[in-house]
RNA sequence: GCCCCCGUAGCCCAAUCGGUAGAGGCAGGCCCCUUAAAAGGGUCAGAGUGUCGGUUCGAAUCCGAUCGGGGGCACCA
C-alpha cells in the first residue's frame, strides 16, 4: 500500500502530515514545474539572432548539451528512455548553477517509416498521431523536470522546419566536389569552368555546343547530390529502398526484418564519398568514444594499395590489392561472378590438360561458368556468410602476371564480390588465407614471397617478415616492398597506388509519404531542376491514400510505387524557371529520415530564424571552434551529445557529412557537429515466462530460493529489453506516481555509471526514497512542517565531513559520474542526521550546502528547500557551493604499516610529517620493533600520505 | 574467424599515480518505535577482486594465458 493511500485511509497518526512522501514530492514537482515554465527559467539567451539578448550571453561561458532527440512512439516511454536526458539535465544544471549559459532543450524527429506504420495501423493521418504522440511525450517528459529551453523545441515535421532541410538539399545539390582542394564548392563555379574552357567537358565538345540539358547533364555528374540509376537496395516488404547503412549484414532490413534486394533503380544520391578522407581523418579531432570511432572507420573502411592490370589475351584484368609486395606469389586471378570480363574471355573449349576440379564437369566453359553463376544467384547473402566453402569454376582463359610474365588461370568465384574494389583479385595463397583455402581446393600452386616467422605452422602467412621469391623485392619488409613494387608498376603503366574505400554514396530516396518532399521537378527532357529558394518550403501534398505500397517481402521484381504520385493535381505544376511558363512534374521521392536529424543541432541553436538556417554570430557562440579551450585543431561542435550506441555509422555519419559541406560552403563555422559524443547504456529488465514459453507480467512475479514463481508455478527469467510484448514495462508517470519525479531521478542515476547498461529493478527504488526522506527530516520537522535549522556554526568533523563532500560531488558531477556524487551526498546526509537528529536542527550552512548539491539530480525538493531556506530566487543559478581548502586538509594521518606487503599495524602521525618522520615513526611502533627483532630492515618505504612498507 | 569492452559481497555498484578491498543502495540478521504493519529509526554481518601465471617491496589496477558475459565487423582483396 503506498503511503499516499495509507494517508487517505484514515491512518494518518502513521505517516507525519509532513513527511517527504510521493504524494508531497508530487505537490512540490508539479509547482516547481510551473515556476520553471512561468520564469523561463532555462532560457538561455543568444548572442545575436532570434533570442537574442546579448548582455545576458556576454561574458559567461557557455555550453550546448544535446540529447539524441526522440522519436515521438505511440507506445509512450518507459524507465529506459529518460536514462540519458536526465544525465545530460543532472550535468546542464550543474554547469548552469555554476554560472555558464546552457542551451539544452528537446525536439523531435518525427518523420519517417514508424509513424508512417503506426499512423497506417490506426487509421488516421500521421501529422495528427504523430502530433499527438509528440503531446503525450512532452507531457511526460515534463513530469521528469527535465530543465529545457522549451523556445527552442524544434519538430521536423514543422513546414517552418523542413523548409531548411529542403534548403540544405539545395545546397548540396548545387555544389560539387573539387578534389584539389578537397572541399565542395558552388556548381556555378564549376560551371564557369566550363563556360571559360578551363575544364573539358566528358565528350570533349566545347561548352558552347552543349544544349541546355546537355550541360545540366554535364553538371549533375559533378553535384553532390544526384540521381542514379544504379543497383539499391529495394525492400519489396516496406515499399521503398533504403540506404546501405539501413542493410543488415545478411541482407534484410534493419526496420521490420524483410528481405534486401538489388535492383537497378534511379533515384536520389548523396556523394558522401567524396568526404570519406575528411569523414576518416576527422575523427581523430573528436572526442568521442573509441568504439564509435572505431565502427566509422571500419564502416567508411579506407584501405591503401594498388591498381594492377594483368593482360589476358587483348583484355587486361584490373585488380585492387592492398599487398602490392606480394605480386610475385600471384598465382591465379579471381572474377566476381557478375565481372562484365568474364563473357568476353570465355573461350569456346577447355584448354588441353585442364584439372578435373576446375571444370566442374561440364563440357564447355561458357555452361560451366552459366551453371556457377545460376547457383550463385539462388545463395542468399545469409548461406553465402554462413558457408566459406570456396567454390569456382575456371574461365578457360590465362592471363600475365605483369612482374614475371607467368601464365596463370582465371578463375570465377564468389568469394570476390562485385561491388568492391574491381571485382577482381590477384590470388595470393602464400599471404591470404582466403585465397589458400581457394588453391588448396583446387589444386593451384603456392608461393611464398614472405618468410614466415619462426615456428610459424600455419598455411597462409599474413604477419610481417622478409620478401623472397620475388626478385626485385627479396629481403624487404612488407612495409618497404609495398612502395617499391608501386614505384616498379607505375614506371612500366601496368598499375599505380590508389586507395579504395567500403563506403559507397548515400542513398537519398524513399518511396514512402512522410517525409520531405524534394525541391525538384521535371522538364518535359526528364532533367531535373532545382525549384529556387524562395518556393520553399515544398509542402507535403494531402493524399486519400498515405499508405505506401508495399508487395510480398519476397517479390523481387516489384516496382517501388511513392504515395506521393496518388497527388496528381500536385505533382504536375506550371512555372516559370527562367525558360518560360512551362508545365513540369515534382519529384514524388521523400527524404529519409535522418534528413531532418543531420542538422537539428543548427535549428536548435537560432529556431525562429526565417532568413537563414542559423545566425551566423549564435553559430559561432555555441558551436563554434574553439582553440583557446580545446585545443588548435578543435573542429568546433556541440559540448556533450548523449545518445545510444546505434546512431554510430547512420545518423553519426551523415550529420558530419552534412556539416562538412555547410562548412565548405561558408554556412557553418564549425567542421563538425558533435565536438563530444557519449553513449549512455541501456536500461534492461528481466522478462519471464511460463511452461508454454508466453511472458507472464513481470510485476507479478517473486523470487524464492532463487527461483522465480508466479503464484505457485515457476517461470523462466530472461534478461534483455523492456518491451510490451515481454510484459515487464515500468513506465516513468509510474515512478513519479509512486516515488516523485525526484526519486525517479535518483534511482536512475545511482544505479550506476551512466555509460553502462543496467537492469531495471523497482524494489531498489525504494533505497533513493529513504534518503530524500531523511534528508527532508534533518531540514523539516515531519510533524509541523517548520524548518528544522539552526545558526550554530558547524563542528570541525562536520565541517571536515561537508567539505569533503563539496570536492567530491563537483569532481563528479563534472565527469559525469552521478552515482558516486549521489552517493557523497548520502554519506554526508548520513554524517548529518547522527549528528545532528537529537539536536534542535541541522547548522544552516550544512543545510544550505547539502541543498544546493542535491539540485540537479533532484531539482524539485532542492528549489522546495531552497526556498523554505528563506530564498527567493531559484537555485537554477547558483550559487554551487565551493570547497574550502583548509577543510580537507587533515591534521593527522593514520599509515598503515605493512611487513613485506602485509599490513601488521598503524601509526598516526601529524600531517605535516616529513618521510623520514613517517618512517622513524614506523619503525619505533612495537609490533614492527618485534617483527624486526634487533635486525635491520632490507628497505623502508614510505609513501606520503598512504602507507609505509617495511621489507624484510 | 577478427577486433573492442566488462567480470569486486546474494544483487546493483565504489576504490586518483599500482599503496589499508568498501562510498552508496537493495536484499539479509538483530534492536527500537508500533495494538499491528512498514516504503519509520538504529545497528550488525558479509567478498579478497572469474581462474592460472608473471612483473613489483606491494596488483582489483600493469603484462601473458584461460574461462564467462556483452558488443562490433565479417569472404572488403
Amino acid at each position: 500500500m503506498s503511503t499516499e493511500a495509507a494517508a487517505e485511509s484514515g491512518t494518518q497518526d502513521a505517516v507525519p502530515a509532513h513527511r517527504y512522501t510521493a504524494a508531497l514530492a508530487g505537490r512540490i514537482e508539479s509547482r516547481w514545474q510551473d515556476h520553471w515554465e512561468d520564469k523561463g527559467t532555462f532560457q538561455a539567451p543568444n548572442p545575436s539572432g532570434s533570442l537574442a539578448d546579448p548582455g545576458a550571453a556576454a561574458g559567461r561561458e557557455k555550453l550546448f548539451v544535446q540529447d539524441m532527440f526522440p522519436y515521438p512512439s505511440g507506445a509512450g516511454l518507459h524507465v529506459g528512455h529518460p536514462l540519458g536526458f536526465i544525465g545530460t539535465d543532472v550535468f546542464a544544471r550543474f554547469h548552469r548553477m555554476n554560472g555558464r549559459n546552457v542551451l539544452h532543450t528537446m525536439g523531435f524527429d518525427a518523420f519517417g517509416l514508424p509513424a508512417e506504420q503506426y499512423a497506417v495501423q490506426t487509421g488516421q493521418h500521421p501529422r495528427k498521431t504523430t502530433e499527438a504522440n509528440i503531446e503525450t511525450y512532452l507531457r511526460q517528459i515534463r513530469r521528469l523536470g527535465l530543465g529545457h529551453d522549451d523556445r527552442r523545441r524544434i519538430s521536423t515535421i514543422d513546414p517552418g522546419y523542413y523548409k531548411w532541410t529542403q534548403w540544405i538539399f539545395l545546397q548540396i545539390y548545387n555544389s560539387w566536389f573539387d578534389a584539389r582542394v578537397n572541399k565542395a564548392r558552388p556548381i556555378a563555379e564549376l560551371e564557369a569552368e566550363f563556360a571559360a574552357g578551363e575544364r573539358a567537358t566528358a565528350d570533349g565538345r566545347a561548352w558552347a555546343e552543349l544544349s541546355a540539358s546537355d550541360r545540366q547533364r554535364e553538371l549533375n555528374s559533378f553535384r553532390l547530390a544526384y540521381l542514379s540509376e544504379a543497383p539499391v537496395n529495394w525492400c519489396p516488404g516496406l515499399g521503398t529502398v533504403l540506404a546501405n547503412e539501413e542493410v543488415t549484414a545478411d541482407g534484410r532490413s534493419e526496420r521490420g526484418n524483410f528481405p534486401v534486394f538489388r535492383r537497378n533503380l534511379r533515384q536520389w544520391m548523396m556523394r558522401i564519398t567524396a568526404y570519406s578522407d575528411r569523414l576518416v581523418d576527422d575523427l581523430d579531432r573528436l572526442d568521442w568514444p573509441d568504439k564509435v570511432k572505431a565502427m566509422q572507420r571500419n564502416w567508411i573502411g579506407r584501405s591503401q594499395g594498388a591498381r594492377v592490370s594483368f593482360a589476358a589475351g587483348e583484355h587486361a584484368i584490373e585488380v585492387f590489392t592492398t599487398r602490392p609486395d606480394t605480386l610475385f606469389g600471384a598465382t591465379y586471378m579471381v572474377l566476381a561472378p557478375e565481372h562484365p570480363l568474364v563473357d568476353a574471355l570465355v573461350p569456346d573449349a577447355w584448354p588441353s590438360d585442364v584439372d578435373s576440379r576446375w571444370t566442374s564437369g561440364a563440357a564447355t566453359p561458357a555452361e560451366a561458368i552459366a551453371t556457377y553463376r545460376r547457383a550463385a544467384s539462388m545463395k542468399s547473402e545469409l548461406e553465402r556468410q554462413e558457408n566459406k566453402d570456396k567454390t569456382g569454376v575456371f574461365v578457360g582463359a590465362y592471363a600475365e602476371n605483369p612482374v614475371n610474365g607467368a601464365k596463370i588461370p582465371v578463375f570465377v568465384a564468389d568469394y570476390v564480390l562485385s561491388g568492391y574494389g574491381t571485382g577482381a583479385i590477384m590470388a595470393v595463397p602464400g599471404q591470404d588465407t582466403r585465397d589458400w583455402d581457394f588453391a588448396e581446393a583446387f589444386g593451384l600452386p603456392i608461393i611464398r614471397t614472405v618468410r614466415p616467422s619462426d615456428g610459424f605452422e600455419g598455411k597462409a602467412f599474413t604477419g610481417d617478415g622478409p620478401a623472397i621469391n620475388s626478385g626485385f623485392l627479396d629481403g624487404m619488409a612488407v612495409a618497404e616492398a609495398k612502395p617499391r613494387m608501386i614505384a616498379w608498376l607505375e614506371e612500366r603503366g601496368v598499375g599505380e597506388g590508389t586507395v579504395q574505400y567500403k563506403l559507397r554514396d548515400w542513398l537519398f530516396s524513399r518511396q514512402r509519404y512522410w517525409g520531405e518532399p524534394f525541391p525538384i521537378v521535371y522538364g518535359a527532357d526528364g532533367v531535373p531542376r532545382a525549384l529556387p529558394e524562395s518556393m520553399l518550403p515544398i509542402e507535403l501534398p494531402e493524399v486519400d491514400d498515405y499508405s505506401p505500397k508495399t508487395f510480398d517481402p519476397e517479390d523481387a521484381q516489384s516496382e517501388p510505387f511513392a504515395p506521393l504520385g496518388r497527388a496528381t493535381d500536385w505533382v504536375e505544376v506550371e512555372l516559370d524557371l527562367g525558360e518560360g511558363k512551362q508545365t513540369y512534374r515534382r519529384d514524388i521521392n521523400t527524404m529519409p529520415n535522418w534528413a531532418g536529424s543531420c542538422w537539428y543541432q543548427l535549428r536548435y541553436i537560432d529556431p525562429y530564424n526565417t532568413e537563414t538556417l542559423c545566425d551566423p554570430g549564435a553559430e559561432q557562440y555555441w558551436i563554434g571552434k574553439d582553440p583557446a579551450k580545446h585545443g588548435a585543431n578543435d573542429p568546433g561542435g556541440v559540448d556533450l551529445y548523449i545518445g545510444g550506441v546505434e546512431h554510430a555509422v547512420l545518423h553519426l555519419l551523415y550529420s558530419r557529412f552534412w556539416q562538412k559541406v555547410l562548412f565548405d560552403l561558408g554556412h557553418v563555422s564549425s567542421e563538425e557537429p558533435f565536438r563530444k559524443l557519449f553513449n549512455q547504456g541501456y536500461v534492461q529488465a528481466y522478462a519471464y515466462t511460463d511452461s508454454r514459453g508466453s511472458y507472464v507480467p513481470a510485476e507479478e512475479v517473486v523470487e524464492r530460493d532463487g527461483k522465480y514463481f508466479l503464484g505457485d508455478q515457476e517461470v523462466n527469467r530472461e534478461y534483455g529489453k523492456m518491451g510490451k510484448s515481454l510484459k515487464n514495462v515500468v513506465t516513468p508517470d509510474e515512478m513519479c506516481d509512486n516515488y516523485g519525479a525526484d526519486t525517479f531521478r535518483l534511482y536512475e542515476m545511482s544505479m550506476g555509471p551512466l555509460e553502462l547498461s543496467r537492469p531495471w529493478a523497482t524494489k531498489d527504488v525504494v533505497g533513493a526514497q529513504r534518503f530524500l526522506q531523511r534528508l527532508w527530516r534533518n531540514l523539516v520537522d515531519e510533524e509541523s512542517g517548520e524548518l528544522r535549522v539552526t545558526d550554530t556554526s558547524p563542528d570541525e568533523d562536520t565541517l571536515r565531513a561537508l567539505h569533503k563532500a563539496i570536492s567530491g560531488v563537483r569532481e563528479d558531477y563534472q565527469n559525469m559520474r552521478n552515482n558516486t556524487a549521489a552517493a557523497k551526498l548520502i554519506e554526508l546526509n548520513n554524517h548529518v542526521t547522527k549528528r545532528f537528529s537529537a539536536e534542535a536542527g541541522t547548522p544552516r550552512q550544512v543545510a544550505e550546502a547539502m541543498v544546493l548539491m542535491l539540485a540537479p539530480l533532484c531539482p524539485h525538493v532542492a528549489e522546495e528547500l531552497w526556498s523554505r531556506l528563506g530564498s527567493t530566487e531559484s537555485l537554477a543559478h547558483g550559487p554551487f557551493p565551493v570547497a574550502e581548502e583548509r577543510y580537507l586538509v587533515e591534521d593527522s594521518v593514520e599509515y598503515p604499516i605493512q611487513v613485506n606487503g602485509k599490513v601488521r599495524s598503524r601509526v598516526v602521525v601529524p600531517a605535516d610529517a616529513g618521510v623520514d618522520q613517517v618512517k622513524a615513526a614506523a619503525l619505533a611502533e612495537e609490533k614492527i620493533v618485534a617483527a624486526l627483532a634487533g635486525g635491520e630492515p632490507r628497505k623502508v618505504i614510505v609513501v606520503p600520505g598512504r602507507l609505509v612498507n617495511v621489507v624484510l
